[in-house]
Parts: C-alpha cells; sequence; structure tokens
DNA sequence: GAAAGGATTGCAAACCACTTGCATTCCCAC
DNA sequence: GTGGGAATGCAAGTGGTTTGCAATCCTTTC
C-alpha cells in the first residue's frame, strides 16, 4: 500500500519565502511545486555545505520521503539548477543550491579526517579561466576546486 | 582453486626503469613488489589521464588479475602516495601517479561532451594553499581543481 | 632444504550508492 | 466527476567497491 508524504495533501502551504531563483521557477509553474521538492530545497538552503541524499533524507525528518523519490527529485532539481558534486573523496554525490542562485561562488576546505567543512567565500579563477578557454577553444567554461588538509580538532598532539 | 597471475612467479624479473618514488619505496621494501603491483604501475606512467579500475584492469592485459585484487591494491598503493580521485562526476574513483612524484604538479581541463582531458602544466594555488592552511589552521594540505567546458571540436556551428 | 608464519591472491558473496519497473496515488484540465 | 500525465512508494536490479575465506606465495628460521 502506497502511502504519499504526511505534506502531500496541501503543498502549497508550503511555500514560506523565495530560496533561491530555483524557487521562482517552481512557483512559475517550469516545476511542479511537491512537498519533497519544496523540503528538500528548504533543506539545502539551511545547510552551508552540500549534502549527500543520505543526508537530505534525515534532515527532512517528518516529511519523510522514499530514497528513490529524493534521488528522482535531485535529478529534476538538478535540471532546474540545483549543483550535483562528486568530488568529497568518499564516491558519494553530494548537492548544493547552485552558486550562481543568490550566494556568490565559492569553494571549500575539507578535513580529512573528520569531514569538517570551510566554506571559502571567493573565487579568484573566473579571470584564469577565461584565459584557460581562450588559449584551448573551450566554450561554456567552468571549474570545481576543493582543498583538503586535517583541521585543527583532527591533529595529533 | 586459485591460480597466481601468470607473471607472479617472477616478480622481480619486471622490474625495468625508475616510475617514481614509488617504485623506490617499492624497491626499497617499504612495500613488497609483486607483478599486479608493478603492473599497475606500469600501466598508470604510460596513461596520461587518471584511470578507474576498470581501466586499469582491461590495461593489464595478460597480466590480468582478479578486479578484487586490484582494488586492493590501489588502497595499498594510495597509502604509498598514489592519487584516488572521486571528481569526474561518474562515481567511479580514478587513480594517478602522485603529482609530487617525479611530474610536476597539474590539473585538468576537461571536455563535458567528449570527456577530452587537456593536462595543464603547473599549479599558482601552492602559495594560497599554505596561507589558506595558516588561516584556519590546518595541515597536510592539498586541493584538487578541475576546469571542464566544450572542446573546439564538440562545439556546435 | 623443509617447516612456519605472514602477506597476497582468487573467488564468491556482501555492501552501498544509485536507478528502474510497476502499480498506486495525486493533481490539474476539461 | 472523469481522464491522463506526473509523482510516489516499494521492491528488485545495476555497478562500483569491499570483505571473508581458503589456497598460494614468499621470506625467515632452523
Amino acid at each position: 500500500m502506497s502511502r504519499p508524504c504526511p505534506q502531500h495533501q496541501h503543498p502549497h502551504r508550503l511555500i514560506q519565502q523565495p530560496l533561491s531563483d530555483l524557487t521562482d521557477k517552481l512557483r512559475r509553474g517550469e516545476l511542479k511545486i511537491t512537498a519533497p521538492r519544496q523540503a528538500i530545497l528548504e533543506v539545502l538552503r539551511k545547510h552551508a555545505s552540500p549534502l549527500t541524499t543520505k543526508e537530505i533524507r534525515r534532515a527532512l525528518g517528518k516529511a519523510d520521503c522514499d530514497l528513490a523519490t529524493v534521488y528522482r527529485n535531485m535529478h529534476t532539481l538538478e535540471r532546474m539548477g540545483l549543483v550535483r558534486r562528486h568530488d568529497f573523496g568518499d564516491g558519494a554525490a553530494r548537492f548544493e543550491l547552485s552558486p550562481d542562485e543568490g550566494d556568490a561562488h565559492h569553494h571549500h576546505l575539507v578535513c580529512t579526517r573528520c569531514s569538517k567543512v570551510i566554506e571559502l567565500d571567493d573565487c579568484f579563477l573566473d579571470r584564469f579561466q577565461e584565459e584557460l578557454a581562450r588559449r584551448h577553444g573551450f566554450s561554456g567554461i567552468s571549474h570545481r576546486m576543493e582543498f583538503f588538509g586535517i583541521c585543527p580538532t583532527c591533529q595529533p598532539g
């Protein structure tokens, strides 16, 4: 017997405030608003660092949904601008609201022992990136950059 | 019935020339030389871009080994300095000889359509990295950086 | 050179992130 | 209210990776 998410009955009640262009797209009807999608975006907005699907599902709490549904929605939201990242070294994809939507472009400093993530404010690579595109004839260029190390708490001694 | 790799009988015969510090470590006895390990390092040296375990296994050819053995050796070699990378977006880990061993540190420019990889010679992030470590109290710091775009061949028009 | 013991391997089964097929439910348009 | 496309839950299936175990290898010691 399949039951909808508890909040699925009146999804429109869930809209509170804009999250990003993604929410606007939802509003404009380019993407249907469902409770799971809305809840996923809320979760992502509340967390500074990218989350795995399991973390997202756990954070959904009472709005708990099937993992397959989370995965499907991550694909849907990705097509609408959500950012999927595979570069945290453990094989699990992580998601975050697009850096282009709202906040400025940023990167991370990750502790290789406890996985703590520190957000780095700005990115100085844009100029270099343009130069790179010109030199190699690439278009639509973007980049990923991650720093790894051992944070003060995890350091021996 | 379990059979060793065909070349396993006389592994020492396989040594031909130094590959990197990794091979030196093998030589000094810090890590035992086995045919699969030696063959894996040879394969990695011959390829410019990072390889998945399956690609490595295919490249091993007649020195063909069990996938589990390749995976185990990737972990062993990783402890000795081999670099494991998860940041190519398809969920499969890729391996390359450490940028610190032998060649200069470098990054990649990847075409998102045909997956062509262009090696970028140098890295200007080392100074920035030191500053980052100092500011956040991190130690053993390293980084990954990847650029993505559409290469000239794949561009429409 | 034979015996002992630890490391390495092959095989198979297990594990985990992720995807897919299908029946049910939801929602919107008519 | 009815029909149909979209979204969901469930369960089974992928594909990359790990692990348990017994057999084999290699090195050490006598």
